[in-house]
DNA sequence: CAAACGATCGGCT
DNA sequence: GCCGATCGTTTGC
């Protein structure tokens, strides 16, 4: 059930991205449990990647975990508010992560909601569609940074649950522009849900 | 030590 | 569609 090292330690990162969909992220932090399909992800790659944030191997404190072995958790900061979730992919010394954009909520909903809207009326298809936003749903955070998720104890997790995933559309990534050439490389898949929540809406592409 | 820069989101026009 | 928020990380002086 859930996702073994050797899934993980493939050198392939935009082969784990592709698989990823379908596979069930979960939480268990503060003692609530939310979990959710996964209908997103993007492919980072060092050393060539010129979006990766370990680009050229390059070795900082943020990026050090991404050269940890496959199946630990990397989780920084964007513009300041956002907390972008990632798993690391690859063998010790290899900078490979997936970001995980979107998911389907599936347990949990109830806690989702509080955490992202606070009590406000929202639509559910608000709840973990964008990186930001589905680490605010699951909630993720930066402190977890570094966490082996194959561990027992881990706050979180991968399964696979047999869920089957439907067509697979495929394009660049969002927001890398800086990433010249790179900005380019098809390395973002997105599938449907099964319950109409998190649509791929036009501008998505 | 200063300053620029985001793998985004949500509110407003 | 446009724009401001907001702060840790990184780099340059």
């Amino acid at each position: 059930m859930k996702l073994p090292r050797d899934f993980f330690l493939r050198s392939d990162v935009v082969a784990v991205a592709r698989e990823l969909l379908g596979m069930v992220l979960v939480t268990h932090i503060n003692g609530e449990i939310t979990a959710g399909r996964i209908t997103e992800t993007e492919a980072y790659r060092a050393p060539d990647d010129r979006a990766c944030h370990a680009f050229g191997n390059r070795r900082t404190e943020r990026t050090e975990v991404m050269f940890w072995q496959g199946g630990h958790a990397y989780v920084y900061l964007c513009y300041g508010i956002h907390h972008l979730f990632n798993v690391v992919t690859g063998v010790e010394d290899e900078a490979h992560a997936v970001l995980i954009r979107a998911l389907e909520p599936l347990e949990g909903v109830e806690v989702m909601r509080e955490r992202r809207f606070q009590g406000k009326m929202k639509s559910d298809a608000l709840l973990a569609h964008g990186p930001g936003a589905l680490a605010q749903a699951m909630g993720l955070h930066t402190r977890l940074t570094g966490t082996n998720m194959l561990l027992p104890e881990s706050p979180v997790w991968i399964e696979d649950r047999g869920l089957e995933t439907r067509e697979v559309l495929i394009s660049p990534r969002i927001g890398v522009d800086y990433a010249r050439e790179c900005a380019l490389w098809p390395w973002r898949f997105l599938t449907l849900g099964s319950r109409l929540l998190t649509i791929p809406s036009p501008k998505d592409f």
